[in-house]
RNA sequence: GGGCGGGUAGCUCAGUCGGAAGAGCAGCGCCCUUACAAGGCGCGGGUCACAGGUUCGAGCCCUGUUCCGCCCACCA
């Protein structure tokens, strides 16, 4: 039978496959979910990315992962949903916009409010489907007849009945207090849309208020003179002796002509830091805000909402905060207060999106209350109703969770879900409503006008795993898939949104919103260091599937997907699949040239047979329990291993004496084994390298539909077989061997071999002597050791190969030293652990009579080594 | 300041129950062999970060040290 003989083509044709199978998927609803349909629920949620966003390596892992379960448990029986959408992403897409118009020349205030949103809604059809079809290409099998979006019209519901019902509750409150101010984005940010740059160098600058009455003055020191001009008071200890009698007395601001009170506070002021006294400015540092309310000083507002200097700065009014800086500096050394600067290394909080360094400003904002809502949500996580997986990040999620601050949830952006509360004009009443009020609930007016804020766009993603099933109407889905099976992401956004999600759906469903989550690593560049476009070393999924096929790319991120581990890409680890693939297709022509025909179950199989179905069944074995356990570079390597070292090294040169032979009941039950090794093999590999393993499908003969609605292999379909495993190890031993010491022996691999070896173990190889001369070019016969040999233990016994070349006798002697020096090596190590009375008396009798066993053996090989050296010497 | 993770072959990483250290890639040698040279066969390569401790026995358990990465908090 020649090479060529089977229509496959020489190679797997990813991108053929994906334009094959992809849209005939799409159009049969394979992956549409049925919630009347039988099957133990299994649904997944996909972590929205942002409308704005277009497909990065960390999507592609996240989205790969999510697809291998929903895909596995799909096959395996469950009623699967994986429901995919995007996220309006407030801040982010407002800003792309107002970029995109300001371009154009054009303002976003300027437009006014409605005009602007219709920008973005124009903005959000044309560009909003990037990711979608970018998802698409990766090949996953959402159900896309559920896409939804956060500020579609159902979710947009649930956030309204989410506001109110907490509203009511009390959950919800409006309040004026200090909040993280973005003065470029103009904005209210949460604590966590501040993110901190680390180790800014900044300078520690000291200056003097002199005291009111005129006896002496007080240095206070600060990195931001600037917020001098909103200082109240000057904190000192109340037990430092150097200041505690000035309690009380005042100091004189130098600049604005203020009389400053001294105060004593015990919580702010550490004595031992710097001059022990610190200047005080509520409404413009967190710390100092607390202050003022326990000495109820006043809240001296000094910045406009783009931090420029307000009225209260006199004749800093109008300046840039850090143009004031300079000025202030210049001015307090002109009138001699000037203490002196020194080096300071500091911590810079910057908002997220604008990057600008926040201002913590006085403002009326919406918060929420968390205390009453994180408390059930640590308790689920301890009680084990939700398990994060890794375990490890079940501290991360508890330590935000246990001193978590109020939220603040309001925004000053257009783009988002509008805060459904009215103000009256006539009683300055505030109504919240679930439907649009058109009039005051206190005193009735007509004269209300909504809130012009919108909501943190956190605050409809933490709805997302039970809003997108209908909340708060009770439908199907909502009855049916929640709470879902697990959620897939990356630990950046535990606080942001999985802690969110899990105190919403305890509160609203009773219930955890995901039994699972998995936490999957960053994807890093090959020398760990984090994709950034300054950088320049980002990969592009895309190009990465357009070079390798969607298959390998997948592929390749689940074979990095190590439990708590970052995963460092490189085009080499692709390379890696893209051979197996490869492989894989290759060993699948091979069947094709030999299997016409779905082959009836055969009488009987040989060896070989049952040894590849039994390997197979351990192969499904292992990735089930993988797979079960998160740990999908476990799966990965297990499949990797299966299918070549053991079909293809093994499986596949073992059956080609029975294939290449006469017709018979040995080509049958080969045939079978082969058709019925690829039948699960496809199915085992469907749900990470789907076209590929739908190519395979189709093209095996006698297999209907598709790959993806089949039942994914058990390990019960695959009986265990310890005779035949041991038969056919002990055959690959004798294989093994002779090819080592052809190689040692720098035999060529055309020059076939004779072995002599006791009785025993020639009758154990006997029915495998094609096998040994096709695999190692060996015949083995009886009798007596040969005068030129050489010996291996094989199986426990003497195995001889005639050397019939001439011997290199230098390398041979060289040889024998080493292996000489192995086995005394192996000799005194057993001895020692025999001789030791402690392990005699605790080890396992199993390992006691192993390393007995062991030290025997290795003996009589020692007498036998030292022998033959002897002989060469 | 508090917390988490990591340090194992040249590189990237496994190592589950404490019992002689594993894989892929890279390297070296041999081979175009009729599924596959995108391949086959064989080989070499280790102070498991360091120091103590527990144990008959430690990569694994305990204590301490150190280096790298990350998170949180604070920073007058």
């Amino acid at each position: 039978m020649a090479a060529d003989d089977t229509t496959l083509p020489a190679h797997y044709d990813p991108h053929a496959a994906f334009a094959r199978y992809a849209p005939e998927w799409e159009a049969s609803a394979v992956f549409r979910a049925d919630p009347d349909a039988p099957g133990a629920p299994y649904c997944i949620v996909i972590p929205p990315p942002n409308v704005t966003g277009s497909l990065h390596m960390g999507h592609a892992l996240n989205n790969a992962i999510q697809d291998v379960l929903a895909r596995w448990k799909r096959m395996d029986g469950f009623n699967v949903l994986w429901l995919p959408g995007t996220d309006h992403a407030g801040i982010a897409t407002q800003w792309v916009v107002e970029r995109t118009l300001r371009a154009q020349g054009i303002e976003r205030r300027d437009l006014g409010r409605d005009a602007f949103l219709e920008h973005v809604w124009r903005w959000k059809a044309e560009s909003g489907g990037t990711i979608v079809r970018q998802l698409k290409r990766l090949g996953v099998s959402c159900d896309w007849s559920r896409e939804r979006f956060t500020m579609d019209e159902g979710l947009s519901r649930a956030v309204r009945e989410n506001f109110v019902r907490l509203h009511e509750e009390g959950l919800i409150y409006r309040d004026t207090r200090l909040v993280n101010w973005d003065p470029v984005g103009l904005t209210a940010l949460s604590d966590l849309e501040v993110e901190t740059e680390e180790n800014v160098q900044g300078e520690l600058w000291s200056f003097a208020y002199p005291l009111s009455d005129g006896s002496g003055e007080i240095v206070v020191a600060t990195t931001r003179p600037e917020t001098m001009l909103g200082d109240t008071a000057v904190a000192v200890h109340p037990d430092d002796p150097r200041y505690m009698h000035l309690i009380g007395k005042t100091v004189r601001h130098p600049l604005l002509d203020r009389a400053i009170p001294i105060v004593g506070d015990a919580i702010l002021v550490d004595p031992a830091f710097g001059t022990g006294a610190v200047k005080v400015t509520p409404a413009h540092d967190f710390n100092d805000h607390e202050v003022g309310k326990r000495h109820n000083l006043p809240m001296l507002v000094i910045f406009t909402a783009d931090a420029k200097v307000n009225a209260e700065g006199g004749p800093y009014a109008g300046l840039d905060r850090f143009v004031a800086r300079r000025k202030i500096k210049e001015d307090i050394a002109a009138l001699g207060l000037d203490r002196g600067a020194k080096p300071h290394l500091m911590t810079l909080p910057k908002s997220q999106r604008s990057g600008a360094v926040v201002e913590p400003m006085v403002s009326t904002q919406w918060f929420m209350r968390m205390k009453p809502l994180a408390t059930p949500a640590v308790g689920a996580v301890e009680h084990g109703f939700t398990t994060f997986h890794p375990t490890q990040w079940e501290n991360t999620y508890y330590a935000w969770l246990r001193d978590v601050k109020d939220w603040c949830i309001s925004r000053q952006l257009w783009w988002g879900h509008r805060i459904p509360a009215w103000h009256c004009a006539a009683c300055g009443g505030v109504t919240v409503s679930r439907e649009d009020a058109t009039a005051c609930g206190r005193c009735g007016s007509a004269e209300v006008s909504q809130d012009e804020d919108v909501l943190d766009t956190w605050f409809s993603s933490a709805l997302w795993p039970f809003s997108t099933l209908g909340w708060p109407e009770r439908t199907p889905d909502l009855a049916r898939y929640y709470p879902t099976a697990v959620l897939v992401t990356g630990f950046d956004i535990i606080f942001f949104w999985v802690a969110r999600m899990m105190f919403m759906g305890l509160h609203h469903m009773g219930h955890v919103p995901f039994k699972d989550v998995y936490i999957h690593g960053l994807v890093r560049d090959e020398n760990g260091d984090k994709m950034s476009k300054t950088k320049g070393n980002v990969v592009d999924p895309l190009q990465a599937i357009e070079a390798h096929g969607a298959d390998a790319f997948r592929m390749t991120l689940i074979g990095l997907a190590g439990l708590g581990r970052d995963l460092l890409w490189s085009d080499k680890r692709v390379e890696t699949w893209v051979r197996f693939q490869n492989k894989a297709w290759q060993a699948y022509r091979f069947l094709h040239m030999h299997v016409k025909e779905a082959p009836a179950t055969p009488a009987a199989l040989g060896p070989m047979d049952r040894w590849i179905l039994a390997r197979a069944g351990t192969c499904v074995e292992r990735v089930r329990a993988a797979l079960d356990a998160y740990r999908f570079n476990d799966a990965a390597a297990e499949i990797y291993a299966f299918t070549w070292y053991e079909l293809c090294d093994w499986y596949l040169e073992f059956s080609k004496s029975s294939l290449y032979g006469e017709d018979g009941p040995a080509k049958d039950a080969a045939r079978w084994t082969l058709w019925t090794v690829f039948h699960a093999l496809a199915r085992m590999l469907s749900p990470f390298m789907p076209f590929f393993a739908e190519e395979l499908w189709r093209n095996l003969p006698g297999t209907t539909g598709t790959c993806v609605t089949q039942a994914w292999p058990k390990a019960s379909d695959f009986p265990r077989d310890d005779a035949a495993l041991a038969e056919v190890a002990l055959l690959q031993e004798a294989i093994v061997t002779v090819r080592r010491i052809r190689s040692e022996k720098e035999i060529a691999p055309r020059v076939p071999l004779a072995a002599t070896c006791d009785e025993a173990l020639r009758v154990a190889l006997a029915p495998h002597a094609a096998a040994l001369r096709d695999l190692a070019g060996v015949t083995l016969g009886g009798g007596a050791k040969p005068a030129s040999a050489a010996t291996a233990v094989v199986g426990g016994h003497e195995l001889h190969v005639v050397l019939e070349g001439v011997l290199d006798v230098a390398k041979e002697r060289e040889r024998l030293d080493r292996e000489l020096e192995r086995v005394r090596k192996s000799v005194s190590f057993l001895e020692g652990r025999l001789g030791n009375e402690g392990f005699v008396a605790r080890a396992p009798a199993a390992l006691l009579e192993k390393s007995r066993a062991e030290l025997a053996a290795d003996r009589e090989t020692l007498a036998k080594l030292e022998t033959a050296r002897a002989a060469l010497a």
